[in-house]
DNA sequence: GCAAGGGGAATTGTATGCATACCTTCCCTG
DNA sequence: CAGGGAAGGTATGCATACAATTCCCCTTGC
């Protein structure tokens, strides 16, 4: 077979192809998932299938029937809030263990040329932001902030957490930056990151908590800023298609 | 066929017999899992084993190998305290959230119930416990607990964290209930369990989720003290059996 | 001595047919 | 007309045969 699709085995196409429906909107919350016709639509047998939603509701995208079987996971704003607030709290708790425990330099520094990477991002106007390569050293810079602390256990619940795309770290940065308010906020979530190495370093265990919880909050304000007014970025923003409208 | 075990199907079979394998700690972390080598022992196909290990990665206690296959996730003591540390977070963030939500009458209601039922497990002489039934009502307590906020996500994230049985609220209660300082302790603990629906009753959110994490840390104590001393306790602890000893 | 290549065994990936369980619907009966 | 039971259709559960991949080790060449 020409490998249409970059993944290696039919489970991962599968997969892949699933999952790409899901966030895209086109398999909306609650769709029941039938093996049969997943498996004809895309010319495979069922045994990848099943392998392909078994994995996917690992992911958290789909969830298991009573009786067998898969669904589509439903989310609601509420449901997005929640997560943003939970990314918050912890990334808080990666912050302040790294404070508390203490932070070797190395990984300091790893964070100060992160911090320098994101500074670079912005020009010399006001307003002037490279979005694409500072939303790829913001993803950089939170998975280095999960890994601080040096727990396996929080940098993976971490990484689960922010799993669901509108409940990643860059979730409302590339593809709403037509707004100048956005692009703006930019720079005071610069200054948060700032601040939060710093009283990391300091280690100031309580203020790199509360500074991490604030700073997801944007993230927050930002949804409620779509939901007022631009509902019509809503298709804009990553994994904002899969949220019941 | 005569049902041996209490599950329906072949696959939820295999999924109980592995997970007991684990926790007993028969299949220690690291191990490798092979389909046909289970097929063989179980007297079934690799289907339903293949299904079996798809619902215990989801569980957490397997993790998927590069390149195809399980492995048993390996746990070390800064593995349980971190998950207990996270326990206490997650618990105080919806003990916080119901704070400053606000619980409806009624829900609070019913957690002044659980607290009855807890001090009803408590006898006339310090130290006299009902420790199954404290178990049950704690873990009915802390499973209302993590609802109170009315919020899926939350509840759900709380469930899974609490999954792993050495990060259960109950895990140190039962099994643990030789010694005299550890009974004792339980009079700590259902004073934390009064003082939290007061604070969130009084929407108090800081406070809640403060005694919410101090009162995880019972739990931590009980875990140093284990492995400071009476290490032959380990085995008798549910779940602290799969940990690297 | 080391690296690169090849071969073979071990292990997972896939297809398919049959078994089984569940749900719906329709008919029969009270 | 309502309730219950039976039958059929539909979906998943399971077994098995075969394909493909991967990994390890041994060999060979430099």
């Amino acid at each position: 077979m020409t490998k249409a699709t970059p993944a290696g085995t039919h489970a991962m196409r599968a997969q892949i192809h699933l999952r790409e429906q899901i966030l895209g909107g086109e398999l909306p919350g609650g769709t029941r998932l039938f093996e049969v016709a997943l498996a004809e639509q895309l010319a495979i047998s069922r045994t990848p299938i099943r392998e392909a939603m078994s994995r996917l509701a690992e992911e958290g995208l789909l969830e298991r029937v009573r009786g067998g079987g898969f669904r589509v996971r439903s989310f609601d704003f509420d449901d997005v809030m929640d997560a943003i607030e939970l990314r918050g709290v912890l990334e808080g708790t990666a912050a302040r263990l790294a404070a508390e425990r203490g932070a070797d330099a190395a990984a300091l520094a790893r964070m100060n040329r992160l911090l320098a990477d994101l500074d670079g991002c912005f020009g010399a106007a006001p307003g002037q932001v490279d979005f694409e390569a500072y939303a790829e050293n913001n993803s950089r810079f939170h998975a280095a902030l999960a890994a601080l602390p040096g727990s396996r256990t929080i940098e993976r619940e971490i990484a689960r957490a922010t799993q669901l795309p509108f409940a990643s770290p860059s979730a409302f940065l590339p593809d709403s930056a037509q707004l100048a308010a956005f692009r703006l906020s930019l720079n005071l979530a610069q200054e948060q990151h700032r601040a939060l190495i710093e009283a990391i370093a300091a280690r100031q265990g309580a203020r790199a908590e509360s500074i991490a919880r604030e700073h997801a909050r944007t993230a927050q304000r930002n949804l409620h800023h779509i939901l007022a007014g631009d509902r019509a970025l809503i298709g804009q923003v990553p994994g904002l298609g899969l949220v019941a409208q």
